[in-house]
DNA sequence: CTCGGATCCTAGCACCGCTAGACAAGGAAG
DNA sequence: CTTCCTTGTCTAGCGGTGCTAGGATCCGAG
């Protein structure tokens, strides 16, 4: 049995090797460089190892994708729980959420802008993603004002962040003036 | 000379027609189905030819994103213009913005997802962009609230809208709030 | 020691964006 | 009228893509 174990273990270990190596492949060189092949020379195997881990390319995103919530939840919460009062931890919130953008390109783009196969806003969406929204909610839920449902005011929260986002890293916002859209977008939209 | 002249108004007809067939097939499939191949087929001629008026594939997305630029600019204006008072007239032009976002994904997607070779946010940049901008700017300014500069007001309204459009399409958002979150966006940004 | 299943690789498919070079049409010059 | 040369278009092909069929090799079980 010992025999069958380790090879588990080790097919586990070559799976985050795949993962890992394409996540280091798209953010040195964008996605359009993780083919199929170069991620096989990385990983030093053939292109059919990447099959038998993986339905295709795709999956492989959306493993990054998932990855990357997890982290990204993690770095919203880290920020929030260090700021003291409302209107703060929104904007740590804000800026943590941005700067993990603009830090990891490669992964926000497996996250919501390339198609991992991943179900979002769904009863069966993955955990993490369900974990990351969940982060989200936590600080904004309570600068959502009176009557807003939380979750409402999460989605329009994050998708301006994620315009912001967006826009900025593809050039078509003026860079200078980064921060003050932040801080302008919390004032405006958080009621404390 | 009349003779030069009717070729290049034959070329320049054809211009329009590999444009339109570009976006009309994107529109109906997807831009992943706009091959070279595939668009040389619909407008009957080789693929070649596709060259002889573009530099590569980027161009004719760059000029689909043009044209939608200033269809965009023209619904936007079509839809504050006929808005009493400001408050009416930016909730109008959110609306708008997103109906045209939803209506032509294809062309959302050439303009502001795909790489299109087109410059933004600077001096260079064509016309239709600049003035896409300027519909936007021109409700969105006098909502801007004091002290804001109408400029990064508009950037922070428009990244918002961009991320609800966005992120909808993608099926990232609850469907069923899309009006709400509209609402809660524009009460909450514009100052009336 | 042999067998059989798991594991991995070579080779190849159909498609992609893009381009070199052949070829035909048509006006200009002799 | 013939020759030439430009202009326009096409066929064919290059190197790349995601993905897969089928053969070889290894290794534990009996």
């Amino acid at each position: 049995m010992s025999v069958q174990e380790r090879k588990q273990r080790e097919r586990a270990e070559r799976e985050r090797l795949i993962v890992a190596t394409a996540r280091e492949l798209a953010e040195q060189q964008g996605w359009d460089a993780v083919t199929t092949r170069r991620l096989a020379e990385r990983i030093e195997y053939s292109q059919p190892v990447l099959y038998s881990h993986f339905r295709g390319k795709r999956e492989i995103i959306g493993a990054v994708a998932l990855q990357g919530a997890a982290e990204m939840a993690a770095a919203v919460r880290a920020a929030t729980s260090a700021a003291n009062g409302p209107r703060e931890r929104v904007a740590a919130l804000a800026r943590a959420y941005l700067d993990f953008a603009a830090r990891n390109p490669a992964v926000y783009d497996a996250l919501f802008q390339l198609d991992g196969g991943l179900a979002y806003a769904r009863e069966d969406t993955p955990a993490p993603l369900k974990d990351a929204f969940a982060a989200l909610l936590e600080s904004l839920g309570e600068v959502a004002g009176d009557g807003v449902p939380p979750g409402l005011f999460t989605e329009v929260f994050w998708a301006s962040l994620h315009g912001l986002a967006t826009l900025s890293r593809a050039e078509r916002l003026l860079p200078e003036d980064a921060a003050r859209r932040v801080e302008l977008l919390v004032d405006r939209l958080a009621v404390v």
